[in-house]
DNA sequence: CGACATATATCGTCAACCGACCTATGGCAA
DNA sequence: TTGCCATAGGTCGGTTGACGATATATGTCG
C-alpha cells in the first residue's frame, strides 16, 4: 500500500495542475529540491499503473512542434490516496523523531560521546 | 536510498533499546498503531541487510525457556540514517500538503463539487 | 554537423517486501 | 491428550516497482 517516493511525487506534481510526462519530470525535480530525478522507465511505468488504478486520468493531448504532449490529471480518488499517504508520512516521521529524541536524551545519540554524554 | 516502511520501523523500534526479532515485530506493531505487521521474510531479510550495512549490530544472545533470543541494537550510523529519513519524510509530507491545500483552495479537492466549490 | 533539450516508450535487471512454509518450546483449553 | 496459539528462529519463491540502458523523433543552438 505505501507509495514509493517517485510515485508519491508524481501524484504530488499533478495535484495543482495537469502535466505531461516531461513536465512531470521537471515538476518533481523542483518539488523535491532536485533530489528526485525521474527516470523514463519509472515515469511511464508509473503513469500506466496509476491510470489503471484510477488515481490519475488522461486530461488532453497536444501536439507542440511536432511532438506529442499527453497531459494527465489527478482524480479525486488519487487526491484522497495522496492525502492518506501524506498523513502516513507525517505519523511515521513523528514516531521516529520521538524515538530519536529519547535516544538523544539518554546520551546515545550520534555525535555524542557515550561515556560522557557530551559532543 | 529511501527506506521502505518495514525497514524504517525496524530502525525506529531499535532506536530506544535493543530488541530481539519477535520483540521488533511487537514494537513495530505498537509504534505503527497496528498498521505495520512485519512478516518473517521481511524481518529476517532486513535484519541481515541492515547488519551488513552497519546500521544495526548484534547486542547479545539470550536463552529464555529453551528459546533463543538474538538482540540487535541501532548503531550511530543507523541513527544518522534514520534521522535523515525522518527529515525526508517530513519534507515530502509538507510538499504534498501544500499542493493539496492549493488544490482545495481552487475547489478541486475531493469531497467538493467542482461546479459550485461546495461540499 | 553534432550536441542538447524536449518528448514518449520498451526492456532486462535488481532490491525489498510478501506469503507460505518449516522447526521448536510452553501454556491453555476442549 | 490433542490441538491451537503465542513465542522464537529461519528459508524460499513470487511479485512489484524503480532503475539504467536503449530506441525513436523533432527543434534549437553553437
Amino acid at each position: 500500500m505505501p507509495l514509493r517516493e517517485p510515485t508519491f511525487f508524481i501524484l504530488t506534481s499533478l495535484t495543482t495542475q495537469p502535466l505531461h510526462g516531461y513536465g512531470i519530470v521537471q515538476a518533481v525535480a523542483a518539488l523535491s529540491g532536485d533530489r528526485v530525478r525521474l527516470q523514463a522507465g519509472t515515469l511511464y511505468g508509473a503513469l500506466d499503473r496509476l491510470k489503471d488504478d484510477g488515481w490519475i486520468e488522461l486530461d488532453r493531448e497536444e501536439v507542440v512542434d511536432g511532438r506529442l504532449r499527453r497531459y494527465y490529471r489527478l482524480t479525486d480518488t488519487g487526491a484522497e490516496v495522496l492525502a492518506g499517504e501524506t498523513a502516513r508520512l507525517r505519523a511515521n516521521a513523528d514516531t521516529a523523531a520521538a524515538a530519536l529524541r529519547a535516544r538523544a536524551d539518554r546520551g546515545l545519540g550520534f555525535g555524542t560521546n557515550p561515556a560522557t554524554g557530551l559532543a
